[in-house]
RNA sequence: GGGCGCGUAGAACAGUCUGGAGUGUUCGCCGGCCUGUCAAGCCGGAGGUCGCGGGUUCAAAUCCCGUCGUGCCCGCCA
């Protein structure tokens, strides 16, 4: 560290100073004034240290108040026996105050500096630079630096080249939206802002690049929530000649080195690797927190005779029934209909819940529907004993599991984020249908098919080269092994039903560029926000970056967006529709 | 676009269900006291458009409607 105008850190004045004169600035966390004697501390961005001063001779002291940037001379000493502060890395010592001097007075504080104190995230964010003060925040802005810089190391160390990729690019209108910027040079036409550098990282791989990888920020313009924002940065990697097996090998190096860099543990190598077929299974939904069990098991095969209506009836439209055991808990009739609500928010029809009693017999308002072998055939398939509540879904395939993959998150889920648990999730479908039955790609037009001819013949069932990282039932990214044969991209996007003309419009200068001798080449995109978030316990992204926007998309802070002057927008050849020139003019805002 | 929660002093809250004077707590702020504290302590004080607008009522922080802000979620996010 450069320490400029001081001799220390606050944070690393220690008993090896004792008895030398140091100089130390930073801020007032706080002064304890006992009349004859005072003491505040002193921190910076190293820490805390104690300064003691005679308030007679050093009337400055009186002024300090928190948050008072101040620069102390003084000698470091031992602190009297019994008056140290275990709590605090320099708890041993303190500075006897020679010289105390006012860098910068500080207004009263909106709110208090202090990681006790749960203040409203908007007020947070309007003075976002005091709340990056709080020693909370400060750590997980240095987390995420040496996370960042830990991933840059091992990508570095492997002999990838850092590229930079244009942020003003053309529009795509596939998947998310785009983040549009308005031409002035060319009036009408627009620059998009990248949802990933995808395309031009293949173009670097036929470029001849072979191994890139970026920190890229991308923009993503739809609603927000605790782990979305509308720009984010990724992990953005790619490489030529190799495999699924190398890209995943390269990947968790770099997240295991970004885990040893901010927690120091070793995350067991290579993470477990499960077919999406077996995570929708097992766990219901695509990015399954494997931290907890609580298995999805299928009740089906033991249910093939059953009266029960509604089991009958989903078996016999070649749907399933699907339960989960999710312990022993409170079950009142209040609480299975609150959780029956949530199953059907999740697009169930109904959620048959039973609870085992201490006979071992089933409490449940179907248990009467049951013959004698489907109960205990129920106990024994779902492992249930005393007091387990069990939780069953007939349904479609998809449906069942997804619901109980929801209510296995809901009443599972570990807090906070001590231990991690990282796994790939390999095979996905190829396409997936949308509501209206079209079919579209499920993660994007480039991924390479593992059968081409099984592609073609069942479209539906195909499965791709793409595969996710998750963490903590948290998805990291996602990658795949590219289609780097331009026929084969060409029957995709036919498949997709996008015609040629529109190919060739959207993407021609790409399927050009598979033309020119395209090597084999594919990779993978993590979030660092999302990365980092889960490493330091938190459970929204904002407190992992240092400026981030509210759910409306506001900066409460500089108060962006903003309106622009009609001059402004002139130049670019843009009118504002009649409904956001009201919207304006509500504003306050003058409309010449 | 939709569902749910929240909005009371600079900050965090209680009060709202069951209407009755802006009633209270902690922190901060201001003044005073205090020589070993570290979420210091003690005494005193200031500080309020109960988000905003409308309605019901003799009376609204409280009930109703609308609106804005904010959070979580659904849709959306290849």
């Amino acid at each position: 560290m450069v320490q400029g105008m001081r001799t220390h850190g606050a944070g690393t004045v220690a008993v090896s100073d004792i008895d030398t004169t140091v100089t130390v600035a930073g801020w007032v966390q706080k002064r304890r004034d006992h009349g004859g004697i005072a003491f505040f501390d002193v921190r910076d961005a190293s820490g805390v240290v104690q300064v003691v001063a005679d308030p007679e001779e050093h009337p400055v002291v009186d002024e300090l108040k928190m948050e008072y940037c101040v620069k102390v001379i003084g000698t470091v000493r031992r602190r009297p026996e019994g008056t140290e502060n275990p709590e605090l890395a320099t708890g041993l010592v303190e500075i006897g105050a020679d010289h105390v001097e006012v860098l910068a007075p500080a207004k009263t504080l909106p709110f208090m500096i202090d990681d006790r104190v749960e203040v409203d995230e908007r007020v947070r964010l309007q003075h976002r630079y005091l709340d990056l003060r709080r020693p909370r925040m400060a750590a997980n802005l240095r987390a995420r630096s040496r996370a960042t810089s830990a991933i840059r190391r091992t990508f570095d160390e492997l002999g990838f080249l850092e590229v930079e990729t244009p942020t003003l690019i053309n529009s795509t209108p596939e998947g998310a939206r785009d983040m549009l910027v308005p031409s002035r040079l060319r009036q009408g036409e627009f620059y998009a802002l990248p949802q990933s550098p995808q395309l031009f990282k293949q173009l670097l791989m036929i470029s001849g690049v072979e191994r890139y990888y970026q920190i890229a920020r991308c923009y993503r313009d739809e609603d927000f929530r605790a782990d979305r924002q509308v720009e984010f940065t990724q992990l953005d990697m790619e490489g030529a000649f190799w495999d699924r097996d190398e890209v995943l090998e390269t990947v968790e190096k770099a997240l295991a080195a970004a885990v040893k860099e901010i927690r120091g543990e070793d995350v067991p190598l290579p993470f477990p690797r499960l077919t999406w077929h077996d995570v929708m299974n097992r766990y219901g939904v695509d990015k399954p927190d494997l931290r907890f069990d609580m298995e999805i098991v299928d009740l089906t095969d033991h249910l093939m005779e059953t009266e029960f209506g509604v089991f009958k009836t989903a078996i016999e439209e070649a749907g399933t029934v699907r339960g989960i055991n999710v312990g022993a808990r409170e079950w009142s009739r209040a609480r299975a209909d609150e959780i029956t609500d949530v199953a059907k928010a999740l697009g169930a029809k109904g959620l048959v819940w039973m609870v085992v009693e201490g006979d071992g017999s089933l409490r449940s308002p179907i248990a009467k529907f049951l013959s004698e072998t489907e109960q205990d055939a129920i106990k024994k398939a779902m492992s249930a004993e005393n007091g387990d509540v069990l939780l069953i879904a007939a349904d479609r395939w998809r449906t069942a599991v997804e619901v109980l993959g929801g209510l296995r998150n809901r009443l599972g889920r570990p807090e906070g984020h001590d231990e991690l648990a990282f796994l790939w999730v390999i095979d996905f479908p190829l396409f997936e249908e949308d509501d209206d039955g079209s079919i579209t790609f499920s993660h994007h037009p480039f991924t390479s098919p593992v059968d081409i001819d099984e592609m073609r013949q069942h479209p539906e069932s195909a499965i791709s080269k793409a595969y996710d990282a998750v963490l903590n039932g948290v998805e990291l990214g996602s990658g795949s092994i590219r289609i780097h044969d331009p026929d084969v991209q060409r029957q995709v996007f036919e498949i997709l039903g996008i015609d040629a003309d529109v190919a060739q419009r959207r993407f021609g200068w790409f399927l050009e560029a598979l033309d020119y001798g395209t090597p084999p080449h594919g990779g993978f995109a993590f979030g660092i926000d999302r990365l980092v978030m889960v490493l330091q316990g938190e459970s929204s992204i904002r407190e992992v970056i240092p400026f981030p926007k509210t759910q409306t998309g506001v900066d409460p802070m500089t108060g962006a967006p903003t309106w622009v002057e009609e001059g402004q927008l002139a130049e670019l050849g843009v009118e504002l529709s009649p409904l956001a020139r009201a919207r304006r003019e509500e504003s306050g805002e003058e409309t010449p």
